[in-house]
DNA sequence: TCGAAAATGGACTGTCAAGTCCAAAAGCGC
DNA sequence: GCGCTTTTGGACTTGACAGTCCATTTTCGA
C-alpha cells in the first residue's frame, strides 16, 4: 500500500465524491467507472491506483461515505432528545431530511446492488444501525430519568421499534414519493413513547 | 401480441417461476438470462417470444409475482383482524413469513433494481401497498365498531404506520439478518392501536 | 538538485451478457 | 390430413464495461 502525497489523497477524494454524486443522481445501476472517470476528469488508472479493488471497492468506500452522513445530517438534534420539544424537533429534521432526498437512498441503492450479505457492506450498515439506535435509546433514557417516560419500557427495545418506522417509512417513500408514512409512523413511534 | 397455445402458456409460466427462483436464491444482479434458460430448459428465442422486452419486461414480470404472494402469505389472517388475539396471529405470521424468507427481498431487490422510479415498477409496488394498507385500515375499522379502538384515531393514518413498522423491521432483517427490529416494530404498533 | 516513489494518461484486452435471426418442429382449427 | 400459426433451437452479432499495462510526468524528502 503506498503512502498517499497530498496531491493523491485530494484525487482519491474527489474520485471518491464524484461517484457517491453520480450515484445519488442516477443511482447504482447507471453508474459505470467511465462515467465517474468523465466527471471528476480522472484517468482509469488513477481509479485503479486509488481503489485496487476496482467498482466493488469504490461501491463500498461510497457506501461508507454515505453512512457516514446519514447521523451527521440529523445533528445536532439526534443527540438532545431531552424534551418533548427536542423530539419533535428531531422528526422534523428527519422526515425534512428525506424529503430534500427525494426518492433515491444512496445508501440503500449501494448496499443492496454490493449484496445485503457481503461482509463489507453488512459492516457499513449495521454499524450505523448499531449508532443511531443507540442515540435514539439515549434519548429515551434521559427522558426517563427525567420522569417523562414510563421507566419500565425497555430503551433498546423503544429505539430498535422507532428505528424500525423510520426505515420503512423512507423505503415507502422511495416508491411513493411521499412522506406521509414516515410521518405517521413516527409520530406514532413518539406518541407511544410518551403514553406507554 | 400472438395467442399463446396451452404449451405457450405452460412455458410462459416456466420462465417466469424460474428466474423468480433463481433470483430469490442468488438475486437479481447475479441473475443473468442464460442463469433462467439454463434453469428452465429453455431458449433464448422461447424467452424472447413470450417477453418481447427482454430482461427488463421479465424483472417486472417477476415483480408482479412475488407482490402477488406477499398478501397471499398472510392469509388469512390478514383478512381477519377482529380481535386482539387475531392481530396477535397475524402479527406472529407475519413475523415468521419474513423470518422464513431470511436476507433476501425478492420484490425489494427487483423493483430496486429496476429503479424505484420506472414506473412499471412503481405501479406494482405502489398496489401493493395500497392494498396492504387497507386490509391493515378494514380490520383498524372493524376493532373500532366493536368499541375495541378508539374511534377518534385515523384508520388510514394507524394503518400506514403499522405497515412502514413492519417494512422497516423487514428492510432492517435484510442487513442483520434478525427479526428482532420487525418483531418491536409490530408490537409497539399494535401496543399504540390499543392504548390511544 | 537529484533520485526514488507516487501519480497520471490512455490505449488495449477480454469477458460476458443482452438481444437478433432464421430455419425447423409442433400444435391446432378445419 | 392440410395449411397456417405458434413454438423452439441455437448460432451469431453487438456493445458495453471492468480491469490491465506501460510509458511519462510530477511530487517530495534528503
Amino acid at each position: 500500500m503506498p503512502t498517499l502525497t497530498r496531491k493523491g489523497a485530494a484525487t482519491r477524494q474527489r474520485i471518491l465524491e464524484g461517484a457517491a454524486a453520480h450515484i445519488r443522481e442516477h443511482g447504482v445501476v447507471a453508474t459505470t467507472l467511465d462515467d465517474v472517470l468523465a466527471r471528476t476528469a480522472t484517468s482509469k488508472s488513477q481509479l485503479f491506483h486509488y481503489f485496487p479493488g476496482g467498482r466493488e471497492e469504490l461501491l463500498l468506500a461510497v457506501a461508507r461515505f454515505e453512512a457516514g452522513r446519514v447521523l451527521e445530517d440529523q445533528r445536532p438534534q439526534l443527540g438532545d432528545l431531552t424534551s418533548w420539544p427536542a423530539w419533535q424537533a428531531w422528526r422534523d429534521r428527519v422526515v425534512d431530511r428525506y424529503r430534500r432526498q427525494g426518492r433515491l437512498c444512496p445508501l440503500n441503492s449501494v448496499t443492496s446492488h454490493l449484496g445485503n450479505g457481503t461482509p463489507g457492506a453488512q459492516a457499513v450498515v449495521t454499524e450505523l444501525l448499531h449508532r443511531w439506535q443507540g442515540e435514539i435509546a439515549a434519548g429515551v433514557r434521559h427522558m426517563q430519568a427525567a420522569g417523562e417516560i414510563d421507566p419500565g419500557l425497555d430503551p433498546d427495545r423503544a429505539a430498535a421499534a422507532l428505528l424500525a418506522c423510520i426505515q420503512g417509512g423512507v423505503l415507502i417513500q422511495m416508491s411513493t414519493g411521499e412522506t406521509t408514512h414516515l410521518e405517521a409512523a413516527l409520530d406514532m413511534g413518539i406518541a407511544a413513547l410518551r403514553h406507554h
